[in-house]
DNA sequence: GTCTATATTGCGATAGAC
DNA sequence: GTCTATCGCAATATAGAC
């Protein structure tokens, strides 16, 4: 993205997409948080819905590159690492949670197009840790591992889509955030733990 | 309630306004669906939002009730009680759980109007729960209370979220239901749980 | 209580001037 | 690459006939 338009359509967009959802923004709402004409939408991503994908694809490859990097450790630390990363991703990208959740909660056409894949990637990489930690003994073999993969995503994540509402409630720095994920982690490693 | 076309409209709403949001459904939409003239929505609910707002009480409402009678109960089983109440509540009404996300991640006005109370009555309740169970010595004392809250929250509500997305790679029974919400409950109590 | 017809507004997209 | 102007359409809402 090499045009200062772009970058400020791209940007602009970001927060109204994530607060309000892909159906309730405008163009022209985008355009006029942006300072540009209406009409460089078309121009730069061909139409309201090439600018949402577009943002999509660079929100949820941040977190295929951060998950990736976890392949080969034994498997608590494979999920520790997985846990850290998603806190890592809330800090640099306040807003994935957000997409994520709005296209898993109410599908756009995006849902099918780009973060299917990812999700299913995300899904056997948690499945496959799960089961090498039961295979290896150290978690409980009664778990059903499917489950328990959802359980840690719902565990890592919850708190981040939370925020906002509970902000009055809850210190809101990058430290609390880790210190989250830190508890949540322990608490679910704990839970599955063979004793 | 009592009359058919109100009743029509009602509960044809339920599952667009559910996996659309409220921005991407259109009361043409609606009407058509409940077989009944589009300015029956106005003359009824006083408009779209008006039936939304009916539709997200009717909604919340059946989780409050279904909370409130684990009051008194000792920590763990209150909690407990709450993984079965929700599983049910699940089952009973299977959208809840995407009103109530959809309007966490990107809220219109019935989150102030009429979901925040709620939320906030809830969250005290499993506050309440923890701090009462590390109190009674039964949770560990290091835990942050609000953080441990919002793990609950977010093990027992994920699945049910997700749920759609791998349909393919779960069962999707009532049983399944059940036995997820055992799983993940005795994972978090575990997790907790001072030793 | 239900319907048609319509008022009004806002939407996304684009042609064409500069 | 940026702008204005406008097209065509769909949105919600409602007045008024039946």
């Amino acid at each position: 993205m090499d045009n200062a338009t772009q970058e400020k359509l791209f940007a602009a967009a970001i927060p109204l997409f994530a607060e309000k959802g892909y159906a309730a923004v405008s163009i022209r709402e985008i355009a006029k948080a942006a300072d540009v004409n209406v009409s460089s939408i078309s121009y730069y991503f061909r139409g309201k819905e090439g600018l949402y994908h577009a943002i999509i694809e660079s929100h949820i490859g941040a977190i295929s590159k951060a998950i990736s990097s976890a392949e080969g450790l034994p498997p608590e630390e494979r999920l520790r690492h997985y846990a850290k990363a998603i806190s890592e991703i809330h800090t640099k990208k306040p807003y994935v949670i957000r997409f994520v959740q709005s296209e898993l909660v109410n599908p756009t056409s995006a849902m099918d197009k780009i973060l299917k894949k990812h999700l299913f990637s995300f899904y056997r990489f948690l499945n496959k840790a799960i089961q090498d930690g039961i295979d290896s003994g150290i978690f409980r073999d009664d778990l059903d591992v499917h489950h328990a993969a959802l359980s840690l995503v719902g565990i890592m994540n919850f708190y981040f889509i939370a925020k906002p509402l509970f902000r009055d409630f809850l210190d809101t720095s990058v430290e609390a955030d880790a210190a989250y994920a830190e508890q949540a982690v322990n608490i679910y490693l704990e839970g599955i733990r063979r004793k």
